[in-house]
RNA sequence: GGAGAGAUGGCCGAGUGGUCGAAGGCGCUCCCCUGCUAAGGGAGUAUAGGCUCAAAAAGCUUAUCGAGGGUUCGAAUCCCUCUCUCUCCGCCA
């Protein structure tokens, strides 16, 4: 959510802001609205003002046994015209709220304009996609011609966009997952934490996935689906990313000053409903109704916001310089920027099966955007409540750096060597051979 | 699931219709006092808005006592709904 302040006392800059991630800001409506609610705002509190000194009037009045029929009848008139404006000036709240929750936020100076993906800029590249030898398979291929991949099955189970992983693949998966935890609580400074994978709308809204992607999520209702009654604020909806949960900690907190930095670690299982990308990366691991990641959070004094951005994505990239899966790191440009940041780095893992990057993580810099939703503060130098700002980024996406290393480790028999420091938690094992059922 | 109790400022806690944004205490800030420390005295100490203003300062004003609704000229206080916490019973991984 913007400053409503900045919207009205500069709102030609925030347009123009606005208009190079493609958002066109409904600049009449809201000029409209505001000039309403400053008229009805002032006339509403005008009568609230009568009416309270005349009730304290009679307060007084009547404390001192004095007859109070004269006042009383003052305020008799009040109270019809007073409601109406009350009522008046909370419509034309919740309209200009409902144009604020949906406003993306503004895109720091450092961002590159550009329309969509293509306007997105390298940063930088790190490691040699390897060459080989023979015939390349794709993760689908090498995972299933081990035996321990099966998407049938999990289609029986659950239906498209499902994963069945078995054997010495779902422990490189659960490996990858204890790895990067690991990683990030021993040698980045990280809480572990453990988090909800079930949350209200309220934390949705904080992080900025409500109101306006709705369809994106799933959603739980206690008793079925259909439980009669049930209005839509008594349901969950399963996190899409752990930086629900975790960001939401600090919703309505203020965070004294020396617990800055906070910063978070959860590994979550996440659920998308992916609606809207029928038709892309259907086959295999890529894109999947559920997965997990393991995601880092940061919470941290806006002077830092951006230091603690660079040293976020660093900490995703040392994930896969220490798995030697090559990568380069994008700096998002305007136009491809998620809806609550200003600033986003993506690293791409190279997919030699693809024969081109792909997402692993992306980590963004929220700035005040989110904070101001959740009222999210901490306790300033001077003693006075300020918005925090908030970060987050994949450290990483497990299912798509498990794709990462079974296209980029396999061999020509079929088997994946397993990377050096996966090896200690897969009980020593170098490889997955082509199973007989392990 | 059943029965009961509760939710008040940074914290504790008083307050059952009026001068209450809220006693008192703790904490914190500033000042005074005191060889140092400790003790003591005084003052201050919520948040988010709106309006006036070029702006700041300042002033005026509104809202907020878990959330939402209602009664009333007036609600922390009365009524309704919900959320959460605690105690006991039941069930359960």
């Amino acid at each position: 959510m913007l400053e409503i302040q900045q919207l009205r006392t500069d709102l030609d800059t925030v347009t123009r802001q606005l208009a190079k991630r493609g958002y066109a800001f409904p600049v009449e409506a809201f000029n409209a609205l505001e000039a309403e609610r400053k008229k009805v705002q002032t006339e509403t509190q005008e009568l609230q003002a009568q009416r309270n000194s005349a009730s304290k009037k009679i307060g007084h009045a009547k404390s001192k046994g004095e007859d109070v029929s004269a006042i009383m009848a003052e305020v008799a008139n009040l109270g019809d015209a007073l409601k109406q404006a009350e009522d008046h000036l909370e419509q034309i709240q919740q309209q200009l709220q409902k144009i604020l929750l949906e406003v993306p936020n503004l895109p720091h100076d450092s961002v590159p304009e550009g329309k969509d993906e293509t306007g997105n800029v390298q940063i930088r590249r790190w490691g040699e996609p390897r060459s080989f030898d023979f015939a390349i398979q794709d993760h689908v291929s090498v995972g299933e011609g081990l035996g321990l991949l099966d998407f049938e099955t999990a289609a029986k189970l659950s239906g498209a966009r499902f994963s069945l992983m078995k054997g010495g693949l779902a422990r490189l998966h659960r490996a990858l997952a204890q790895f990067m935890l690991d990683t990030h609580t021993q040698e980045h400074g990280y809480t572990e934490t453990y988090v909800p994978y079930l949350v209200n709308r309220d934390s949705l809204r904080g992080t900025g996935q409500l109101p306006k992607f709705e369809e994106d999520l799933f959603s739980v209702h206690a008793g079925g689906a259909n439980a009669p009654g049930e209005a839509p604020a008594a349901s969950f909806h399963l996190i899409p990313t752990a930086e629900v949960p975790i960001t939401n900690m600090v919703r309505d907190d203020i965070v004294p000053l020396q617990a800055l930095p906070l910063k978070f670690v959860a590994h979550t299982p996440c659920f998308r409903s992916e609606a809207g990308s029928y038709g892309r990366d259907t086959r295999g691991l890529i894109r999947q109704h559920q997965f997990d990641k393991v995601e880092l959070v940061h919470i941290v004094h806006p002077d830092q916001s951006y230091e603690a951005l660079e040293q976020l994505v660093g900490h995703a990239e040392k994930i896969l310089q220490k798995l030697a899966l090559p990568y380069r790191v994008m700096a998002l440009c305007t136009g491809d920027m998620g809806f609550s940041a200003a600033k986003t780095y993506d690293i791409e893992v190279w997919l030699p099966a693809q024969n081109t990057y792909r997402e692993i993580s992306s980590c963004s810099n929220c700035e005040a955007f989110q904070a101001r939703r959740m009222q999210a503060r901490f306790r300033n130098e001077n003693g006075k409540p300020a918005l925090l700002h908030t970060l987050n980024g994949s450290g990483l996406a497990v299912g798509r750096t498990l794709v990462a290393v079974l296209e980029n480790y396999q061999n020509a028999d079929g088997s994946v060597t397993i990377p050096e420091v996966l090896r200690p938690y897969m009980n020593g094992l170098d490889q997955l051979a082509s199973s007989r059922g392990q």
